[in-house]
DNA sequence: TGCGCAATGGGCAATTTTGCACATTGCGCA
DNA sequence: TGCGCAATGTGCAAAATTGCCCATTGCGCA
């Protein structure tokens, strides 16, 4: 089940995942901008020429995270079966991206909510999201074949995303009560009656 | 407090010390014969290779934590005021190393006395045991001076060190009443009677 | 008894991390 | 307003780690 990778590849993956961490909870704590890149490499127990080469700045270190859950979504949905519908690939994909989403994850989900204060990686985060859409809606054309018209893809990525963010905020917001695939099948039922 | 060691010491520091205890742990579980190599690499998260840079063998890397004890006893009885008496300044070192001798360290001796069982280890312990007994005369002897006849310091060292390992033996064995100082306070009285 | 094989030790090159130097930037305070 | 200074980004060389290699060893089993 897990890929045969290498010592190597498997030590720089956990270091910028704990780069990523120390740059979170640093700046949940501090604020960003009284986080020094010092702080983080020695919090991630590396020199500050080592966290210039697995980051450019700290925003991505910040960043990161979302990214990566953003790729693991896409890629997803590029993996399910040719002949799944695109609203089923995307409810499927996110049902299985849901199944990683436990009570850590919730908690990571709200200490990044916490440090997105700052204006300029509020600004990259939706710059992120756009590209998130912009590649689900290439996802879902190349799904469909050419048949669809160009906007049809568009709309529906939209649709979808929105949807898979209210419900995270709803899943963060309301008590552990219900997991989160209980409530993005919810928002989707609501949303996907008009893809289904 | 803390030298000003930098990051790449302390990490091959850290280094060596998870491999030594990855070493001393699969030891006891499974016996020094059952134990590669390749075990204690990745119970240490490092490759076969790296193991190779640290250690020579597996039974450099078990015997490690005690050597390291074994300096800094000798280390400790070298830095004392050399106003000292012989037999204090070695009470007085001894009264040092115990004061780091916590419920850890106990639990370390005890896994290290049960990783002992196999015959080379006995002899390799053996040997850094006679050889602190040399380095531990070595430094009554310069401390004395040369006042004192060739004999007496090996004596002084033989006998404090057996002192020593009676009490760790104590220690080790009866319940934790008592911290190790208590336990080598009272030996070292008893065998102290004829050196004060 | 002799083969097969796993474990080991170590050479070597590629890759990564570190430490250090230096230029740049932005901010607070004189 | 301009200086001082901390933070940052980056080039570079030294050091550390890894992966791959092969020769040697010792042990179990045919």
């Amino acid at each position: 089940m897990e890929s045969p990778v290498g010592l190597r590849e498997r030590k720089k993956a956990a270091t910028r995942q704990a780069v990523h961490e120390a740059t979170l909870r640093l700046t949940v704590e501090h604020g960003f901008d009284h986080v020094t890149v010092e702080a983080v490499a020695d919090a991630a127990g590396i020199s500050r020429r080592t966290f210039s080469n697995y980051f450019t700045n700290k925003e991505d270190a910040l960043l990161y995270g979302e990214e990566q859950h953003i790729r693991a979504l896409v890629q997803s949905v590029r993996d399910r079966p040719a002949e799944e519908s695109s609203w089923t690939a995307l409810r499927a994909a996110v049902a299985q991206f849901a199944e990683h989403m436990s009570p850590p994850e919730r908690e990571w989900a709200v200490r990044t909510r916490l440090a997105m204060r700052h204006p300029s990686l509020l600004a990259r985060q939706l710059a992120n999201h756009a590209a998130l859409e912009r590649d689900l809606a290439d996802a879902v054309a190349l799904r469909t074949g050419p048949s669809d018209a160009p906007p049809r893809p568009l709309v529906m990525a939209a649709a979808f995303l929105a949807s898979v963010r209210i419900a995270m905020r709803i899943w963060i917001e309301e008590d552990e009560s219900r997991g989160p695939g209980a409530v993005m099948d919810e928002i989707l039922d609501e949303m996907g009656q008009r893809f289904t």
